[in-house]
DNA sequence: GCGGCTCAGGTAATCGATTACACGGGCGAC
DNA sequence: GTCGCCCGTGTAATCGATTACCTGAGCCGC
């Protein structure tokens, strides 16, 4: 493969000046001509390993995330790396599997790559690397969880909003007895949405009683599906349930169905975090929709703020309450967005 | 951050014997130790670029996906880079969306950044950069789907036994008229799914007449769903349908459900594909499984012979039938295995 | 007419590793 | 005792770019 020398042979100038012309600096029209023609001919492209060495620059971006079939951090990974692309970065995605072991075995091979920055949506709070990221001061970013002691911008959303209209809806349908599963005991964010639904129902004068909240053990399917079980087993079960992720509100609706029970007829369901499949569920089911891609994008200005020297906030975007059919039928009030069926950016 | 430099100060020793001592080369196990001390105490971690540049060789394999949002290339990524991982390497995905543009501009991008080697499962046919992959001779290996003209081993899975199972399943369920949903004219893999289950079909002494395939525009929901409803307003619409690829299937199952019309009763659907959330819709989806993990597996392994120079031929894999509720009951046959409830290694 | 300024472009240092080659000391063989 | 070999280790070239610094030509002003 040619290298920088042999264009300056080709060219008949020095390297110096061919790096000049492809970094756009000075050189005049004829040099200039004579090199871009050379480059043409040999197929010249710039080595980057040897420019990244130089440089002590990578133009790499990694993101580390909890769990990559989940189809919410799908979605987000999908989204960051179109945006990071879109600025002239790539992007090496690492799976932690929700494992904060494997993340940090991670984290650990993104800085020996000498990535630019990190985003990472945390599973687990007490990581040691992510320790040495930010006294490394390697360019970091929390996607989606914020993780206590760690000075860093997190970019998220946050249900406030959604989850006042949601606690309107399930009263305006008549539904008294709430139930919540959340997410495993110390995701913060899980405890979060818990509060502020609780919060929402209380403007509604619904109580949310203790019994009526169960932690799942993971983020899974059968977790969902086990709470589901617990709480319908109740000597008053709920008439409407909120799981506060989509892997577990899947197997809240297996264990509605394997009971033989209708929804909404006999019990609601709302997930938390909106993915395509729920569109396509029997019934459509009724989601709080984070702005995802919205989120990756944000994810990606934040940190590149951060690589070039700038302060960063934190930014908190507002979620959305898709109301499709899992809670029964109501005219919707106006400023609810109508179906998420394309989000695509 | 120190460098090997500083780590030969502090042991005493001069750079060529701590990179030997980290390379497993020869030293003593005297200056051995001084070595060791001297890394750990300073924390220092080799840097992979300047490494690279020296050695040409980065340990990052490139993955270009067609569309990482359908679960089955998800779950495929995932596969392939949990196994890249464990064998050392990282591994950069891209993401073409469908579009064979994309698709190009990626692969230069993970040439220019001197990937070791490249795994790609190609959205449409006529690459260029895919031809300029092989002349330069990076090492490539194609995922899913063959090109014609490109001459590198090829991974991916095939329905033989498990369509001529699905035809004997659909032949006891007594289902008469086949229909099938195929992916857009041009994609090689459809094509052969087609042919597999014409003649599996065969085999029952089933026809499968001309009006009843369609091709879907796109890999997508709404696709299948506008092809499904061309079956059913076939004057005699069928009375089970295949759909070559996931999506698609969901599609279509909307279609079925948004007329009223109820599955396996009114008409059998099967879906080419198994992603976890079919057994999670009603009713749970019976589906040709392709061994998505060992694929991905493969992949990394037929692409590291190729990276260690020796030849690799292609792998074909066999799928396997899923039947789960959505053709009606039967017994199974003993050779079928069972569902997939959870395919994670 | 000459000093000094501007500017294109060349020379060479540099990034941080690997590795070919050189060197010197110890030791075995004769 | 000397020759030569082996082995451990140091010196320096190298990978391919970027960039600080220098040089020399052209031009302006006084």
């Amino acid at each position: 493969m040619a290298n920088i020398k042999d264009v300056a042979e080709r060219a008949g100038v020095s390297v110096a000046t061919v790096s000049r012309v492809l970094n756009g600096r000075s050189p005049v029209a004829e040099t200039r001509d004579r090199v871009l023609a050379a480059v043409a001919e040999l197929g010249y492209r710039p080595n980057v390993v040897a420019r990244a060495l130089r440089t002590a620059r990578t133009r790499t971006l990694g993101l580390v995330i909890s769990d990559l079939r989940n189809p919410f951090f799908t979605e987000l990974a999908d989204a960051v790396e179109q945006e990071a692309r879109r600025l002239g970065y790539s992007l090496i995605i690492g799976n932690a599997g929700e494992s904060p072991e494997q993340q940090d075995d991670y984290i650990r091979t993104l800085l020996d790559r000498r990535i630019d920055g990190l985003m990472v949506s945390s599973a687990g709070t007490g990581s040691a690397m992510l320790r040495e990221v930010v006294s490394r001061d390697t360019p970091l970013v929390l996607l989606d969880r914020a993780v206590p002691g760690i000075a860093a911008p997190c970019v998220r959303a946050e249900g406030r909003q959604a989850l006042t209209d949601l606690a309107a809806h399930l009263a305006a349908l008549g539904r008294r007895r709430p139930a919540v599963i959340v997410a495993p005991a110390g995701t913060p964010i899980g405890e979060e949405r818990l509060e502020l639904f609780r919060t929402a129902l209380a403007g509604q004068r619904i109580a949310l009683p203790e019994e009526r909240i169960v932690s799942s053990p993971d983020l899974s399917p059968t977790g969902g599906q086990r709470m589901m079980r617990a709480l319908l087993d109740l000597p008053e079960p709920p008439d409407a349930v909120l799981a506060t992720d989509n892997l577990m509100a899947l197997g809240a609706l297996d264990e509605v169905r394997a009971r033989g029970l209708r929804i909404p007829g006999d019990v609601a369901l709302v997930a938390f975090d909106d993915v395509a499949w729920f569109a396509h569920t029997d019934p459509p089911l009724t989601a709080v929709a984070q702005p995802t891609r919205e989120l990756g994008r944000a994810a990606v200005h934040t940190l590149l703020e951060r690589i070039e020297g700038r302060a960063a906030p934190s930014v908190l975007l507002p979620a959305q309450l898709v109301p499709r059919r899992s809670c029964g039928e109501q005219p919707e009030p106006s400023h609810w967005r109508g179906a998420a069926h394309d989000r695509r950016q």
